[in-house]
DNA sequence: ATGTATCGCGCC
DNA sequence: AAAGGGCGCGATACAT
């Protein structure tokens, strides 16, 4: 059993996927308990690591061995498939798992690890780590010379780290199957996502026009800086604004921390209680108009590299184990609004390629139901039913919902309900999300509890159980919970880390050969290129891999995973088209109309300027 | 100069 | 006693 230790040293990270030949620079590496080498023999170090029979590094499955599939032709895929990597970071994220919020975040760079455990940690320059002085002194990691006592004597020690810390972390099946998990979610990162570069800065010139009026409008009535991005934010802007909310006879609003409150909810709220102060409902108006401005396509085209891709990164690193994708943040574009909606339509298929894109149904409810093994619970979920109208029915009665006609009447109160049960909302959140008074909320949670006991049972269990600081999901993913916060973040953790892990088992399902076209998996959705001329046998692998029946173990109830298709899109906006049937420039088709009649229609808004500024002239 | 915190937008 | 959870990104203010 020969185990090789590995790390690189390369070009700027940032530039894996379009820096070229040379972007690995050195590669440091030690076989079994011999001294660490460094060489500049890139080759050669991939031939020794597809001998070895386990490679070990940090990162490795998010870097180093995608660095040399890449450039140097290793063959990752089948270390993977033989069980032959262990990536450090994923074993440490699973031994001892991150709380969520961003102060964990930090935990599991290497130099943290080693110092947890009592190492030594990496040695240190002018501002930082050694590395970064170096490339701060050259001019960049490219630019370090390939033979500086500092710079190897940095990788080697990284080396060294990695087979100490590799000493104190136990491998479990779990952890195999995220190696193989995240191996297909990073095909993501490797092919990229093809951006219109055109329609990308055509809204980043249109969005400068709506922003430059709306800064100026907002200095000329009210006093507001003109500089800076979101001058109502600054110091100065938020003096001026103050001013105004008193001069219109408005108590100006506040943040929990005594801070002035600009967001949308409290404008909206202002709005709403003054109707007829028509000077305020101006101000928030044009407050919330600027609010909603975003950069999405400047955040696009930052991240776009010479071959016109995004290469956004796959991240496991939340506390449930859910996935981010990164820079850009695709998992956070816009779906709700109707003008969010359309930034999607930056996003493109491969040329001769359609986008197709697969949801799980209500899966954090599955996953719940899967634990809990409520009968009552589970029978909602039964193929056929909706679980929101059967929730509704449980909660508000059977009275007024004729089955065979469609929907209960009370569907939409019931969603929010079906969180209340999953992650101990209270009475009084439950009161403002379904707009029901305080003691109606009251009511429900408790005939909750008595129409669902199993999972009432299921959540004082995973709360006494969450005391000891981290708990396991149905496939042995160990999860944190911050003490003190049992009480919700148990139950929501079961039902998101569970759900996560089911929509793995669908990744882990699909055909090899779509694996190329995973473009995106935002939670419960997969988002794939596939070519136009097989997209039938795409959506029919897709579908059949989404699924399944799962049960937590032997003996238990099983319960169905269901999955719905998106429509076939020319861009992932287009995706949407009959989900949002209501905003019918989502479609591709209606953006190639030369105008429509729509005075809110994203696309046809430049037409309607041009005609303005046309008569602003004559 | 660099890192952290806060706010507010967005997503599931 | 009461309690929805999990995130990313950008702009700004502030500390070091």
């Amino acid at each position: 059993m020969s185990i090789v230790y590995v790390d690189l040293e390369t070009a700027d990270a940032d530039r894996l996927w379009d820096y070229g030949t040379g972007f690995v620079r050195i590669a440091g590496y030690a076989v079994d308990n011999r001294p660490v080498e460094s060489t500049t023999d890139i080759a050669a170090v991939t031939r020794t690591i597809e001998q070895a029979d386990l490679v070990v590094g940090h990162n490795v499955l998010g870097f180093d061995l995608l660095a040399l599939e890449r450039y140097h032709d290793l063959d990752l895929s089948r270390l993977v498939r033989e069980d032959r990597v262990v990536d450090t970071l994923l074993a440490a994220r699973q031994n001892d798992p991150p709380l969520s919020g961003s102060a964990d975040a930090r935990r599991y760079n290497l130099d943290a690890i080693a110092k947890r455990l009592g190492l030594d940690g990496k040695i240190t320059g002018a501002g930082g780590t050694a590395l970064k002085a170096l490339a701060k002194k050259f001019g960049g990691f490219d630019r370090i010379p390939a033979d500086h006592p500092d710079y190897l004597r940095y990788l080697i020690q990284d080396v060294e780290l990695v087979r100490e810390l590799s000493k104190h972390l136990a491998v479990d099946d779990y952890l195999w199957r995220e190696h193989r998990v995240m191996w297909r979610l990073n095909h993501i990162t490797k092919h990229g996502f093809r951006v219109d570069v055109d329609l990308a800065e055509r809204l980043i010139a249109e969005r400068q026009t709506r922003v430059r009026a709306q800064k100026k409008q907002l200095h000329d009535v009210y006093g507001l800086p003109l500089d800076g991005k979101k001058p109502h934010t600054t110091t100065d802007g938020k003096v001026a604004l103050e001013k105004a909310f008193i001069d219109l006879g408005i108590e100006p609003p506040r943040t929990p921390t005594g801070a002035l409150a600009t967001g949308k909810e409290v404008l909206m709220g202002l709005e709403a209680g003054h109707p007829d102060n028509t000077g305020l409902v101006e101000l928030c108006r044009t407050l919330r108009a600027f609010n909603g401005e975003r950069s999405m396509a400047q955040t696009l085209m930052d991240h776009a590299g010479k071959d016109g891709r995004v290469h956004p990164g796959v991240d496991p690193h939340q506390a449930t184990g859910r996935i981010s994708i990164t820079n850009p943040g695709l998992s956070v574009m816009g779906k709700r609004d109707r003008g969010n909606v359309c930034e999607r339509a930056m996003l493109l298929p491969d040329v001769g390629h359609v986008l197709i894109s697969a949801d799980l149904s209500q899966i954090d409810a599955r996953a719940m139901a899967m634990h809990c093994q409520d009968a009552n619970y589970i029978a909602a979920l039964e193929p056929g039913k909706d679980m929101h109208d059967e929730m509704a029915a449980a909660v508000f009665g059977e009275s007024g919902w004729d089955r065979s006609a469609g929907h209960h009447p009370r569907r939409g109160d019931a969603k929010a309900i079906t969180h209340a049960t999953s992650y101990g909302m209270g009475a009084r959140a439950l009161a403002d999300n379904a707009g029901i008074s305080h003691d109606d909320a009251e009511r429900q949670l408790a005939a909750l509890e008595l129409k669902f006991p199993g999972l009432t049972a299921f959540k004082t269990w995973v709360r006494d159980d969450a005391r000891r600081q981290v708990i396991e999901n149905a496939f042995g993913r160990r999860m944190r919970v911050r003490p003190g916060k049992e009480y919700t973040q148990a139950p929501a953790h079961i039902g998101q880390g569970t759900a996560r892990d089911l929509m793995m088992e669908g990744v882990l399902r699909l055909p090899e050969w779509l694996l190329p076209g995973l473009r995106a998996i935002v939670h419960d959705e997969l988002v794939l290129s596939v070519p136009e001329s097989r997209a039938d046998e795409a959506e029919a692998a897709v579908l059949k891999a989404l699924q399944f029946a799962y049960r937590t173990a032997p003996g238990k109830t099983p319960v169905p995973v269901l999955a719905d298709k998106s429509d076939r899109g020319r861009d992932w906006a287009d995706c949407y088209r009959s989900e949002k049937k209501n905003w019918p420039e989502v479609a591709r088709d209606h953006r190639d109309l030369p105008t429509c009649g729509d005075s809110d229609c994203t696309w046809h808004l430049g037409n309607e300027v041009i005609s303005e500024e046309k008569e602003n002239a004559a």
